[in-house]
DNA sequence: CAGTGGTCTAGACCACATG
DNA sequence: ATGTGGTCTAGACCACTGG
């Protein structure tokens, strides 16, 4: 019953898509709503009408509707959550990541507020995989540090960390005062570190990658997979981390 | 009419999908056909059997069937033309890219035979983009390089490559007779080059890309944007490539 | 021409989150 | 209890490809 001109419904009024024009409906009304994301008609955390509403309006079938709908998610403009809506994401502007800088070095050269999240700080044992790369022994202690990067609230980038154990006693009181690793390296002697190497490979959201990013499961992220090392070359971090794959560019050489 | 036991339609004898189990039927589709891909009893380049033909013996609707077949297209397991059929694409194998190797040094660390196919050599105007990237001026020439990589026949890689013509006079003649760019350098007296930066993003294959690549419009790629420069730090080469998301891993570090 | 995949409709039921 | 998005059905028409 609401006919409020500022409902975001009203962007969907007076539209007619001349059915087999030239493009699928589905693409007529996937550019629609893209424009109105990036034109800044639909701000970044709004909910969007329900599907039926829309569907209605636009005169198609929920179906047609939907196949937009989840176009415009893989590429991370929308997102849905079961039984409470589809929402806004944040515009998935460029966000250059140059290697060998730590994230504050590269978050600052862009605008919007970063902040971090701290999801995990727990003590594992090492498995086959975490032990080769970080060179202990299968079942020994190491550190596990999961957090997640938000860009103007919106969270773009998961990241599990790996330490050795024995070599970062303080580890928990350093990182809780200052919630920085780079000074638990430095509390523990080491001043120079350098990334060893860096992987990146493509692949899709799990359902807990697309919880934490906020993301639709299924949806194409970046995977990373680096290492760092000390001054005696001894891997002292492995990281894995999952970026949505429209938010970020990755640059290497020389700066 | 057909009944005959080595049909690829057998391998959807004797199914059900008890409904709503617990996972959706289409999510069961998928991981059935995805084992039956990755053990070899659907082998590459094998044409699956129609989509009505599928649905039917699997006791669901070809919309259902389809979501499986669309997520299998996405991952790149899977490429269908229309009026033709779907078809099983190379498995995506993890093929590493290392940064500061040629595309040559990089490939004989893999099995399978690799190809390349000269799709484009033209002399181009340089527009603004080009023209800032190469340090020439706007509507001078450039050489425009199109190829396309096929490993096991399947394309995995379509790159352009631009140069600044006047730096190469005899591109076409010294191109024509070897096929290689390192070798126009050379011929050109550029003996040492190396990849100044490296940048990789992601997007969506445009229909363009989706038909060399021989994948669905809108998989998921990799795009990779490099420069080389000469011993002067002059840009000698501006390479534009695409690759699909699921078939490689970027390396960076030291070798 | 027959068969293919691409699109679309008009319904329906479900699990989930919220008030 | 209501509304949401997620899933599914049983049809239909279309454009395209190939023999």
């Amino acid at each position: 019953m609401l006919e409020q001109s500022n409902s975001p419904l009203a962007a969907f009024d007076g539209l007619t898509f001349a059915p087999r024009q030239d493009s699928p409906i589905w693409q007529q009304i996937y550019n629609h709503i893209l424009g109105r994301i990036e034109s800044g008609v639909l701000s970044p955390g709004e909910q969007l009408p329900g599907e039926n509403h829309m569907a209605a309006r636009l005169g198609v079938t929920r179906v047609t509707l939907r196949r937009a709908l989840q176009q415009l998610q893989k590429e991370g403009h929308l997102t849905a959550r079961k039984g409470v809506g589809i929402f806004v994401r944040s515009p998935p502007a460029i966000f250059s990541i140059r290697d060998g800088r730590s994230f504050r070095e590269n978050i600052d050269t862009h605008s919007g507020s970063i902040s971090t999240v701290t999801r995990l700080l727990a003590c594992d044992q090492a498995d086959q995989t975490s032990a080769r790369i970080l060179g202990v022994a299968v079942g020994s202690a190491i550190i596990h540090l999961r957090r997640v990067r938000l860009l103007s609230e919106q969270p773009i980038y998961v990241n599990d960390k790996y330490f050795p154990a024995h070599r970062f006693p303080d580890f928990d009181r350093v990182y809780g005062e200052r919630q920085s690793v780079s000074d638990v390296f430095r509390a523990h002697g080491i001043d120079t570190f350098r990334r060893a190497e860096t992987r990146i490979s493509g692949g899709f959201a799990s359902p807990e990658e697309a919880e934490i990013l906020q993301l639709t499961p299924g949806t194409p992220v970046f995977r990373i997979n680096a290492r760092n090392t000390d001054g005696t070359n001894d891997t002292i971090e492995w990281t894995r981390g999952c970026w949505p794959l429209t938010s970020v560019e990755f640059v290497f050489g020389p700066s």
